[in-house]
DNA sequence: CAGTGAGCGAGCTTCCGCTTGACTT
């Protein structure tokens, strides 16, 4: 009868506790915030402390009064949001919407155990106002900078722009890195290898020219090195050092959200968004079949910790000893450290049982949930396991004045490498690391079979990538694992910035709102604001500042800035974007024009010549009816669609993307479709049904 | 499911962070 509410954020979570505490407990979800800032208006009453308005958050009022009426009929409610910042923002949002009283009622567990939520609900303790207060300033100062630089943006350069702490960072890494390989200068360089022969064997190895008389060796072209090969060609080349060394290899930490996005990229090419879409499925659970029911197979995924349960390690220590034996153990379990500033509340991402391999679950499994699931699990077990040890040795070879070094590796002890290897750097791996050297003895003289000179170009730095943005972002604390896709979306849809070839470049927009952010808001736009931000929080949290002077001492200057930009910033005007395309009627190259329906292609004489093309995306797939092009359109009501290049004479139109694929019964050219459960190569003849399930690639 | 940009100038746009679904045309 007297029962307890426990209200936590998330409905699987409230399922999990759901079972292990009894029927005298009631468990709700408050799926995040409840409570928040009107998004049609500021309401931050800046005239008096900074008094934020909140209001209920649209869409979320049948769970509050779900909420209130589960108060009414229990005797206790305790709350038990996450145990961070905006956790217990939540809580305290919680304990004005449903009236409790200022008592000990907030809980806060890091596990998800019945030890440890046993344990939380006999120690309540009062919210934590300081904390409240943290978020509160975080929140007002994102909302003050948001709606306060967006609206010049739209005064000044066009309307709908919008900027932030948080997004126009991110463009500005963009643009930063844009003017980097723009100011590069690609330098030549040549490297040398020597194929070098030891007596008795038939397979040359390779060794690298480094120095000459002692000095580092650079060799700048093509005359220098014909001279050097020269020189080279009737040398004696002897063993002058041999070192060896034993290397041990530690395995990657299990995932956070930011890492688990990055390598789902290098190594599914999953976009930021897909990672999170699959990740989530897999986090609320499938249908399994057998005795098990529904089963979540990872554990949350929003998180930047790589904290495991200690429950986790030791099932995960005993599945190794049982798969690979002892040796793959390691003596302690290991722990890996926090990022700095990781609020922690969450654990790693990991496998909810690691006796769930992948291959066991497959079967109900989609190709895109089978290849995440595989991805954490691999990684989690890995990060459990014993380091690889692997045998180097270096070899000096001294040809007169030159200096080569060979290298080689042989792994002497695989540990964690059975499981699971780390994709640093795309796809470029060293192969010569893994190759063996012949064994070979101080003072042996070696036979050359082969020189080869080889020309290089230095290359600038790299464009981000969805990986390298998140991993930078990350970096600098930038955002939250909650919002880096996001993030991506809106600069994205702003058309800040472009994705070509799975690289960012930034837009001429993109630029000039940089370019003027960086003029007249340097500070707000420097990759150290939000990192300065966290310390005044830090500060707030510690009861040592309050809140409303941080906003204070930003807000002042801030205000100078915006009236100064105000009066200082004429009408930006963008350049026009000219395409290739030409005029039909007076042949004149057509710019790119923003409607009511998004950019065109239109003849620059308008208004005397009012020629106009719709701006086009082509696929890459030719069309059934014509030959032609088939390319993405939208519809009026902003709907993709797929049509043939050569409207009006050929009218084909699908809203499934068309592949290059006929259907085996009836030979209509099928068409992808992409549901929940992934994607498949579906026939659209209705007559036919023919589906094709996309076929596994992995082992 | 294939449009489109001046002019009037209303009413609108926008932040970050916490959670999950949803009108399938």
């Amino acid at each position: 009868m007297a029962k307890t509410l426990i209200i936590v954020e998330s409905p699987a979570k409230a399922k999990t506790i759901a079972k292990f505490l009894g029927r005298n407990y009631t468990i709700k979800p408050s799926m995040g915030h409840l409570r928040d800032l009107p998004r049609s208006q500021f309401a931050v009453d800046v005239e008096n402390g900074f008094e934020p308005r909140y209001i209920t958050i649209r869409g979320k009022g049948p769970i509050v009064k779900e909420l209130r009426s589960a108060a009414q009929k229990s005797q206790r409610v305790l709350l038990a949001t996450d145990p961070d910042r905006e956790g217990e923002a939540i809580a305290w949002h919680l304990q004005h919407l449903l009236n409790l009283p200022p008592d000990p009622i907030r809980i806060e567990f890091n596990e998800i155990t019945p030890k440890a939520v046993q344990e939380a609900i006999k120690n309540p303790r009062v919210i934590n106002q300081f904390y409240v207060d943290a978020q509160q300033a975080r929140r007002v100062l994102d909302r003050i900078v948001g709606y306060k630089l967006s609206p010049l943006l739209w005064r000044k350069v066009r309307k709908g722009l919008s900027a932030g702490r948080v997004q126009s960072v991110a463009v500005r890494l963009i643009v930063d890195r844009e003017q980097e390989i723009e100011a590069f200068e690609s330098e030549e360089y040549w490297s040398l290898t020597a194929w070098l022969l030891s007596e008795g064997e038939n397979k040359a190895f390779p060794a690298k020219l480094l120095k000459y008389q002692g000095q580092e060796l650079v060799i700048s072209s093509e005359a220098e090195m014909t001279k050097i090969t020269a020189a080279l060609e009737g040398a004696t080349y002897r063993v002058s050092d041999i070192k060896q060394r034993e290397r041990r290899k530690n395995p990657a930490p299990p995932f956070t959200t930011s890492t688990l996005q990055q390598e789902a990229y290098r190594k599914l090419n999953f976009t930021a968004r897909r990672t999170m879409q699959v990740a989530q499925q897999l986090y609320e659970g499938l249908e399994l079949g057998g005795s098990e029911g529904t089963v979540g197979l990872i554990t949350y995924i929003r998180t930047d910790s790589t904290r495991v349960a200690s429950v986790a390690q030791l099932e995960a220590r005993d599945y190794l000893a049982e798969r690979f034996g002892k040796e793959y153990v390691p003596e302690k379990p290991r722990q890996y450290k926090g990022r700095k500033g990781s609020q922690d509340a969450h654990e790693a991402i990991r496998p909810t049982s690691v006796w769930r391999e992948p291959l066991t679950v497959k079967n109900n499994l989609t190709r895109d949930q089978y290849r995440l699931y595989s991805l954490i699990w691999e990684r989690f077990v890995a990060s459990q396991m014993e380091a690889a040890v692997i045998d180097t040795v270096t070899a000096n070879i001294d040809a007169g004045p030159y200096l080569f070094r060979a290298t080689g590796s042989v792994i002497k002890f695989p540990g964690y490498l059975r499981v699971y290897q780390e994709n640093v750097n795309g796809e470029e791996k060293e192969q010569e690391q893994e190759q063996s050297l012949p064994s070979l003895k101080v003072g042996q003289v070696l036979g050359l079979a082969n020189l080869e000179p080889k020309q290089h170009f230095t290359q600038p730095p790299p464009r981000y990538t969805e990986a390298s943005l998140v991993k930078t972002m990350e970096e600098l604390a930038i955002g939250r694992p909650s919002t880096y896709a996001p993030t991506i979306e809106t600069i994205l849809q702003r058309g800040y910035v472009v994705r070509e070839q799975k690289q960012f470049i930034p837009t001429e927009l993109g630029r000039v709102v940089v370019v003027l952010l960086k003029q007249h808001f340097p500070d707000i736009i420097d990759v150290e604001f939000t990192a300065q931000m966290e310390e005044q929080l830090d500060l707030i949290e510690e009861g040592k500042l309050p809140w409303r002077k941080v906003l204070a001492d930003f807000y002042q200057p801030f205000q100078q800035l915006l009236e100064r930009a105000e009066k200082e910033i004429g009408t930006v005007e963008l350049p026009q974007e000219i395409s290739e395309e030409k005029c039909e009627n007076c042949n004149r190259n057509l710019v790119v024009k923003m409607g009511r329906y998004g950019k065109f292609l239109a003849c620059p004489g308008f208004p005397e010549c009012r020629f106009t093309k719709p701006l086009v995306d082509s696929i890459g797939v030719t069309c059934p009816q014509c030959g032609g092009n088939i390319v993405a359109r939208r519809s009026k009501k902003g709907r993709k669609f797929f049509g043939c290049q050569n409207y009006p004479e050929c009218n084909f139109v699908s809203w499934d993307k068309p592949t290059e694929q006929n259907c085996p019964h009836c030979g209509t050219r099928l068409v992808e479709k992409s549901s929940r459960q992934g994607t498949r190569l579906v026939c659209p003849n209705k007559e036919c049904k023919y589906v094709e399930q996309v076929k596994e690639t992995l082992p």
